[in-house]
DNA sequence: GTTATATATATCAGATTGATATATCGTCAA
DNA sequence: TTGACGATATATCAATCTGATATATATAAC
């Protein structure tokens, strides 16, 4: 899937700023997808040039301009058949490519050889970042005063990636509390 | 944390050449780490000039050669260094830069744009595919003739994170069959 | 008063991917 | 039997992506 695809995608639930593209990606979306700058801000210069998407430049009082993207009925058909193409691919070869890099997992499975009380001190730190991680995608209430990410939430398709993301990661939250001990003294 | 590190730590549980860490990433490891050819093969080249490993030609008959990559003891101090450093940062930062980039979950978020068909399908594929990835990682017994894996399946590090990644996987199939109903008719 | 954080866009060196090339062997089907 | 396919094995490279950095302002903390 083309970091295109899922601008256009994230666009569907409103107009949206770079910024907070990056945002919902950094947040909610974290242990699901995550892109930098560097790729957002050029995509969405390519999807304007292609007149997929379109943005109204807000120029603030006393702050930083923001440019307001919004997807077009062209770039809605673009992403029905972008999105239509990936299901394909993945149906022929079985093989979705998901891309992960988990430097926790690989740093516990090389934690032999670390001193104990390192161990110790980032599986506290990972099952803090963990219990706050679940409060944000259990947390149903409004997110700011100018809240237009309640469409992207509130989406049965949203609802039940939070909900399958708060199990997985209850599962592994009680997992890791019931079997630390095997990897310090 | 690097690739030269990541490829050190899975040296440590024995020899091996560049396509069996490929073949370690891309199978059991699959859902935590996973590098491709191109990233591989320069780490061990980098590693060797920096003697952190050495290698040993062997040239099969009528088959390719073959480099199998040796952890040194100036590696393993590296090793040793490098983890803890990257678990200093994390402790310091809090942020582990975990990558993920899930093609498939992100298809889900975006399904109501796909034919309710389609998400039928994808859904009974990548069922099928959870159902193998659980048992590759679930079965205990000899890999093959010459299991030179079974160092890195029986430690307790790998152990904890087999036991962890079932019990996660086994939820997210348990969800996804309970709650599939909510994203196609 | 200064340090830090949030909002917001943008760029770029260096790292990574996914594809491709090369070479051999075994297997499975037409 | 021949051709296609997949496994073993190394290697390279264009296109893409990351992580850091730059720029600018407001607000909160210390």
């Amino acid at each position: 899937m083309q970091t295109d695809t899922i601008c256009l995608g994230l666009l569907m639930s409103g107009p949206k700023t770079g910024y907070a593209i990056k945002g919902i990606l950094s947040g909610p979306l974290n242990q699901i997808y995550n892109l930098s700058f560097g790729s957002i801000y050029p995509a969405l210069g390519k999807l304007t040039r292609e007149k997929l998407v379109t943005f109204k430049q807000q120029s603030q009082d006393k702050k930083p301009d923001r440019k307001i993207y919004s997807i077009t009925k062209k770039g809605i058909n673009h992403l029905k058949e972008a999105l239509l193409q990936d299901a394909g691919n993945y149906i022929r070869s079985g093989n979705y490519g998901d891309q992960i890099k988990s430097e926790y997992a690989m740093l516990l499975l090389f934690s032999e050889a670390l001193p104990d009380e390192t161990v110790k001190l980032i599986i506290d730190e990972r099952i803090l970042y963990i219990k706050q991680f679940l409060n944000l995608i259990t947390y149903e209430g409004p997110l700011s005063e100018e809240d237009n990410l309640q469409p992207l939430r509130r989406s049965p398709q949203a609802k039940f990636m939070r909900g399958l993301m708060s199990e997985v990661i209850q599962t592994a939250l009680d997992y890791i509390e019931k079997n630390r001990k095997k990897l310090h003294g």
